[in-house]
DNA sequence: TTGTATGCGTTATCAG
DNA sequence: CTGATAACGCATACAA
């Protein structure tokens, strides 16, 4: 915090005045001498006084910062979330201390407390893939910290929640593979406990239950944790026969590698077998042939999950909110009918 | 900050006894009766007692929290340094406050005043793209908050630098690409006056002059940002006679978009023109013919420079250090030798 | 071993 | 319009 910092007390030393009416002065109130005013700011200019914020907090009982909670930072869904969260928080005048939990519930019940102790306003928070219950949110209940869950939810009562309707999504991108002719579309589904997980298995299961397609066990399969090989997955789902004519997985990464993995082996995408994955990363648009994908609206979820928390801490009585939101199909090369069409005549 | 927090002065009610034995106790220091200790350790629990960071800060002058600012942390870059910041951080106790500049000085200059506010115990901090001086960080060290510059820097004396050779990675690049045959090689650099950019393309110079390469102006070109689509520059490239045989492009982005482009013009990469990037992002494996491109050592950078100015927190007198990393070129297809050298059979 | 008094930098509540 | 004083939650020198 470096040596000595220059305070109102010193401002009114300098100019023989009391502390309260620097104060005063200096937050620009009103029934202040406007000639004093002046004074006391052009000593303040002088004397590189600067506002020392955590003394205003333990009195305001605010210090005008909001913790962020998410798996890692490094991944481009969130790092974009992050994004947003920043500028909302800071165009109302919030700092972020951001924190990440390694994908660990241990670590991140571990920020929690520490976040609290730090007497953060409020919390963002998506949970980690081993999160299974809410135990380690008990405190910010009991301290009345407010929070919203954003993209990886618990389900908590009475908490706001910001989400895509992953279901939604999902269904889409199996009803436009049936569409253009797959029959056999298998899903690479992340952490089985994920809401996130849940959600896209179960929009996966009801597009084919929807469109008469049969639900074969050996073309659903999961990945544990996101830094796994993806390939694995993808060469497990090829070993055996009959081969999916569509893929569906749980993020770009895995997509690719399913795309790559066929090329490799003269296998046709789209032609023989389709593939769309999630999230659009930059990938999406690079990989050959092009990726379809589900693209999240990831800045109106940083920017509405922070403005809601915001709401909530400016007015603690003001209820939770459940904003759900809606995800956008990118149609490119991996996933086109023509060309599948056109294979068959 | 939620409602009534629990506070020492409530243990010691509580306990009847007073507010320092409670501190006392709480803190494990010696002097303590171990009975006294075990019932204030138990009220603390029964009552949920939380220490309060703001107030400890106000008598320690210490916040435990580092200040972060980045140009933005949407970057493969960024988000990845900032996730070992974050983990080094945390090991030492310390929390990150972080923040972006969306490449805008005026931003900067407005985060840095406000992390100052905030009594952070340091800084880390990569410059944005419009920063051309020192004026912003004036006043860190008029408070006498120590910081540590990283990747994108300025050329200020007296404070610790965590840096990549970038010269040293370029001179090889283009070393390389000479050596495979390259001779008339352009490249696209960054917005000039930043210290990557300077670095790269003095590095790209000096190669050229080594190998006995002619230096084109036509083929230096620059972006003013990052948000610029990388695709003028490499139209531009290629709207004028005689093409260049190979590119080394400022970003992967970049790089990719020449990829794309000479496809579809029908130039074949590597045989006709070969491209090299910069920073390895997910992009680069994934673009066929794959990318040649220079991988930083993110985690190395995130780690000393928090490593760093760690040290300079806890012994203030400690020297200031200037730290080079080296950078690893990732050989790929798209500077590939042997496919050029069997065109030429 | 424990308690008292004072201070960290600021704001709020009075009284003047 | 201004000033003295207490308070925020905790730590620490000093006294007991």
């Amino acid at each position: 915090m470096g040596k000595h910092q220059t305070t109102v007390k010193d401002i009114a030393r300098k100019l023989h005045i009391s502390v309260s009416t620097v104060s005063r002065a200096l937050r620009n109130l009103p029934d202040v001498n406007p000639e004093t005013k002046k004074n006391v700011h052009e000593m303040a200019e002088k004397l590189n006084y600067e506002p020392n914020y955590i003394a205003k907090s333990l009195i305001n009982k605010r210090t005008n910062v909001i913790g962020v909670i998410v798996p890692l930072i490094a991944s481009s869904v969130f790092s974009r979330i992050l994004t947003a969260m920043h500028n909302t928080a800071h165009r109302h005048g919030f700092q972020l201390m951001v924190c990440q939990s390694n994908e660990s519930s241990t670590q991140e019940s571990e920020l929690i407390k520490q976040l609290v102790s730090f007497k953060i306003d409020g919390l963002l928070i998506s949970v980690s893939s081993e999160t299974k219950n809410d135990e380690a949110f008990e405190i910010l209940n009991k301290k009345e910290i407010p929070y919203v869950l954003f993209d990886r939810i618990l389900p908590i009562n009475n908490v706001s929640k910001v989400t895509v309707d992953e279901f939604q999504c999902v269904f889409t991108a199996i009803k436009h593979l049936n569409e253009i002719g797959c029959r056999r579309i298998a899903h690479i589904g992340g952490p089985p406990h994920l809401s996130i997980s849940k959600d896209r298995i179960n929009g996966y299961l009801a597009a084919l239950n929807k469109y008469n397609m049969e639900i074969d066990d050996r073309l659903i399969l999961h990945c544990n944790n996101f830094d796994e090989d993806p390939l694995v997955n993808v060469i497990k789902l090829f070993s055996q026969k009959p081969y999916p004519d569509g893929i569906f997985t749980i993020n770009d990464y895995t997509a690719v590698a399913a795309i790559k993995y066929l090329n490799k082996c003269g296998v046709r995408v789209p032609e023989e077998v389709s593939v769309i994955g999630f999230n659009n990363d930059p990938i999406a648009e690079v990989v050959e042939p092009t990726l379809t994908t589900i693209k999240l609206p990831c800045d109106e979820i940083g920017t509405i999950a922070t403005d809601l928390l915001i709401k909530k801490i400016n007015s603690p009585s003001s209820p939770p909110q459940s904003v759900t939101l809606h995800g956008d199909i990118i149609y490119r090369s991996s996933s086109e009918k023509a060309q599948l069409t056109s294979s068959f005549m």
